[in-house]
RNA sequence: CGGGAUGUGGCGCAGUCUGGUAGCGCACCUGCUUCGGGAGCAGGGGGCCGGAGGUUCAAAUCCUCUCAUCCCGACCA
C-alpha cells in the first residue's frame, strides 16, 4: 500500500475526550473516529488490525474445532420472552418495533439465537459435541461508555457457544476453548491471566476472564504469589484465619461523637484501630427486603458474594433517608445494636471483641461493641473484597493485586437455557435430554486497544507483529529522488510479492514528519531509504520496539526481512 | 440514573466574569525557498460560537429550557 494514496489521519495532539493511551493513540495513529457516545468507525489502518485479530481467532476456533455462523443483530422478541431475559436484561438491551410495530432488540449477545437454531437442527446425541461461533457487531447500551475501543456500546465481538450431551462433555469443550484462548491472547502479543471470573447475568455455573494486565484496566484482579489462584475480585476469596473468640471485657457504653461518621473519623477520634470498628451497610434487595451487612471497618463489602448468599440479583445501599427511617439517625451513625431486621456479617466482624459501632443515634458510637452478647448475627459469611495482603485460600501464599481489562470471557452455562427454551436431543437410551452449553466471547476491538495499552511508548504505538496492520514500513526520504524512489519501489515489490504487509510512504512530506508518523503509527520494522545509504549500498532498518538499528546490503534486505517478519510472527 | 465538567473552523485552545466588527496554534490550498526527526516566507479558503426561546439598540458573552460529549459510581467482551 502506498501512503500516498491510502488515508491515514494522524494527529499532532490527542482530542481532548481522549483519556487513556489507547483511546489518544488509536485516534491519532487515525484507526478510529467516534460516531457518538461508544460507537466508532474503523478507519482503514485501524481495522486492518481489527481484522488481524479475528483472523487469529478465527484459527485457532477452527483449530478447536469450532464452526462459523453468523446471526442476526436484529432479533425478535419472542426468543427473549422466551428465556426470560427480555424482562431481566434492562436498560442494555436496546428494543426497537418495525412497522407492524413487532418488537425486537439488537442483540448484546446470541444464547436464545443460537440455542433456536440448535433445538430446531440438531436431535440426536450422535451430532454432539458442536460448537458454533460468530465474529459479529454488537450492540449494548452501556450507561457510561468510555476509552474508545475499551467500552464501546457497539462493538465487535466473537461469541462461541458449545453443545453438550452431558457434563462431562462440556466441561471438556469448556477445556477446548480455555486452551484455545490462551493460544489466541498469547499470538495477540498480550501479557494476559486466566482469573476465575463471576457469572453476571449470563448465568451459569463457572467462567473464567481473560485478563490483559494494564493499570487503565477497570477490573481489579487478585493472584498468588505462590500457587495458580488468580480471581477477579469480584469474586475472589480469601484464606480465613482461624480466630479464637476471646472474652469481652467491657461493657457496652455510648460515647459523643461529634460530627465523626467516617470510619477514618470514628477511630481517629476515639483513638482505636479501625479494624476494631464494625461498620454497618443498610441495604435492600431487589425484592424490596432491607438488612443490614456487618464487615470490619478496614474492609470493603463486597456486593456480589452478598448477592450470591442472598440468591439475590442486585442490592442496593439505601439513601440517606432510608438509613433514618431505619436507624432513627443520619447516615454515619448506623450500628446492629437495637436494628430491628436481618443481620448478617463477614466472617472476621465474629472475631471483633471490644469494638466500636455507631449508636443509632446522632453523634454517638457504642463501645465495648461484642456481637452475640450486644446483638445477634443471622449468619457469618464471606462478604468482604478481598486485598493485596491477603491469604491465599489455596495454598500458603499472599494475593497480590493487579488491574486487568477483560478481553475474553468463558463461561459454563449448563442447561440454563436449554431448559428454559426445550432444546434437547435423545441421548443413547432413546430418552431428551437438555443440551449442556458453554459460552465463550472475546473482544476483538478491545483486545486491540487492550494490545496498545501494553505495547507504547511517548512516542506511540508499538505493534506486536502478529496484529500489526503492516509488517514493514517503507520510508522514503525524499521520494522525487529518483533513485530513492526506485530503490523504495524494488524493495517493496519484492517484499509484496514474498507475501510480506507492507506500507510504502511515498509522500511528498518532510522527513521530520514521516518519522513522527512511523513512530506514531507504531509498525514493528521501519526501513528508511535515504541519499546517505543509498551511497554506501545500503538500507536503514529499525526496529520500533528495540530501538535497535542496522545497516544492511540493498540485495540483501528483503530476504532478512521476510525472516524477521517470520520470526517475529512465530513469536 | 446520581454527582462533576465541557460544548467557539478538521484538531488543540483563547475570548464569556465586565454584552459592542469572532481570534490564536496546528492542519488545509497556492507560490517560492527548503528537505535525515513535526521547515521558512508570502498569499488564501473555511466557523451565523451545540440547539431553541428570552432580555437588550446590540448576545459567543446575560437568563430559561434542551441536546450532545467527557470524567467519578452501579453494568460488561
Amino acid at each position: 500500500m502506498r501512503l500516498s494514496s491510502y488515508l491515514l489521519p494522524t494527529l499532532k495532539e490527542s482530542p481532548a475526550d481522549a483519556e487513556i493511551t489507547s483511546h489518544k493513540l488509536t485516534m491519532r495513529a487515525g484507526m478510529i473516529r467516534k460516531a457518538a457516545a461508544g460507537i466508532y468507525t474503523y478507519l482503514p489502518f485501524g481495522l486492518r488490525s481489527v481484522r488481524k485479530v479475528e483472523q487469529i481467532v478465527r484459527e485457532e476456533m477452527e483449530k478447536a474445532g469450532a464452526l462459523e455462523v453468523l446471526m442476526p443483530m436484529v432479533v425478535p422478541a419472542e426468543l427473549w420472552q422466551e428465556s426470560g431475559r427480555w424482562e431481566q436484561y434492562g436498560k442494555e438491551l436496546l428494543r426497537l418495533t418495525d412497522r407492524k410495530n413487532s418488537e425486537f432488540c439488537l442483540s448484546p449477545t446470541h444464547e436464545e439465537v443460537i440455542t433456536d437454531v440448535v433445538r430446531g437442527t440438531v436431535r440426536s446425541y450422535r451430532q454432539l459435541p458442536i460448537n458454533l461461533y460468530q465474529i459479529q457487531t454488537k450492540f449494548r447500551d452501556e450507561i457510561r461508555p468510555r476509552f474508545g475501543l475499551m467500552r464501546g456500546r457497539e462493538f465487535i465481538m466473537k461469541d462461541a457457544y458449545s453443545f453438550d450431551l452431558d457434563d462431562a462433555g462440556a466441561d471438556a469443550s469448556y477445556e477446548r476453548m480455555f486452551q484455545a484462548y490462551q493460544n489466541i491472547f498469547r499470538r495477540c502479543g498480550l501479557d494476559f491471566r486466566a482469573v476465575e471470573a463471576d457469572t453476571g447475568n449470563i448465568g451459569g455455573t463457572a467462567s473464567h476472564e481473560f485478563m490483559v494486565l494494564a493499570d487503565s484496566g477497570e477490573d481489579a484482579i487478585v493472584s498468588c504469589d505462590s500457587c495458580a489462584y488468580a480471581a477477579n475480585v469480584e469474586k475472589a476469596q480469601m484464606r480465613t484465619e482461624p480466630g479464637t473468640v476471646a472474652e469481652a471485657t467491657q461493657e457496652l457504653r455510648l460515647v459523643d461523637t461529634p460530627g465523626r461518621r467516617s470510619v477514618e473519623e470514628v477511630a481517629q477520634f476515639l483513638a482505636v484501630d479501625p479494624a476494631c470498628l464494625i461498620k454497618t451497610l443498610l441495604v435492600q434487595t431487589d425484592s424490596g427486603e432491607r438488612l443490614a451487612v456487618l464487615v470490619r471497618g478496614d474492609r470493603e463489602l463486597n456486593e456480589i458474594k452478598l448477592c450470591r448468599l442472598l440468591g439475590c440479583n442486585e442490592v442496593f445501599m439505601l439513601d440517606d433517608d432510608g438509613v433514618t427511617a431505619m436507624t432513627g439517625a443520619p447516615v454515619g451513625f448506623a450500628g446492629p445494636v437495637g436494628l430491628d431486621c436481618r443481620i448478617l456479617a463477614d466472617l472476621e466482624v465474629e472475631f471483633i471483641r471490644d469494638g466500636v459501632t455507631g449508636g443509632n443515634c446522632a453523634d454517638r458510637h457504642y463501645m465495648g461493641v461484642n456481637p452475640g452478647r450486644d446483638f445477634t448475627v443471622e449468619q457469618y459469611a464471606d462478604l468482604r473484597s478481598a486485598e493485596a495482603g491477603d491469604g491465599c485460600p489455596r495454598c500458603n501464599g499472599t494475593l497480590q493485586m493487579w488491574r486487568g481489562i477483560e478481553v475474553g470471557h468463558v463461561f459454563k452455562l449448563g442447561t440454563k437455557y436449554s431448559e428454559a427454551m426445550k432444546a434437547t436431543v435423545l441421548n443413547k437410551e432413546g430418552r431428551e435430554v437438555p443440551l449442556v452449553m458453554g459460552c465463550y466471547g472475546i473482544g476483538i476491538g478491545r483486545t486491540v486497544a487492550a494490545a496498545i495499552e501494553q505495547h507504547s511508548d511517548d512516542n506511540g504505538i508499538i505493534f506486536p507483529m502478529p496484529i500489526a496492520p503492516f509488517q514493514v514500513l517503507i520510508t522514503l526520504l525524499n521520494p522525487k529522488d529518483e533513485a530513492v524512489l526506485a530503490a523504495g519501489e524494488k524493495l517493496y515489490d519484492q517484499l509484496r510479492r514474498a507475501g510480506v504487509e507492507v506500507l510504502l510512504d511515498d509522500r511528498d512530506e518532510r522527513p521530520g514528519k514521516k518519522f513522527k508518523d512511523a513512530d506514531l503509527i507504531g509498525i514493528p520494522i521501519r526501513v528508511t531509504v535515504g541519499g546517505r545509504g543509498l551511497k554506501q549500498g545500503e538500507f536503514e532498518v529499525y526496529m520500533r520496539a528495540s530501538g535497535e538499528q542496522k545497516m544492511l546490503a540493498l540485495d540483501k534486505t528483503a530476504t532478512w526481512l521476510i525472516d524477521e517478519v517470520n520470526r517475529q510472527l512465530a513469536g
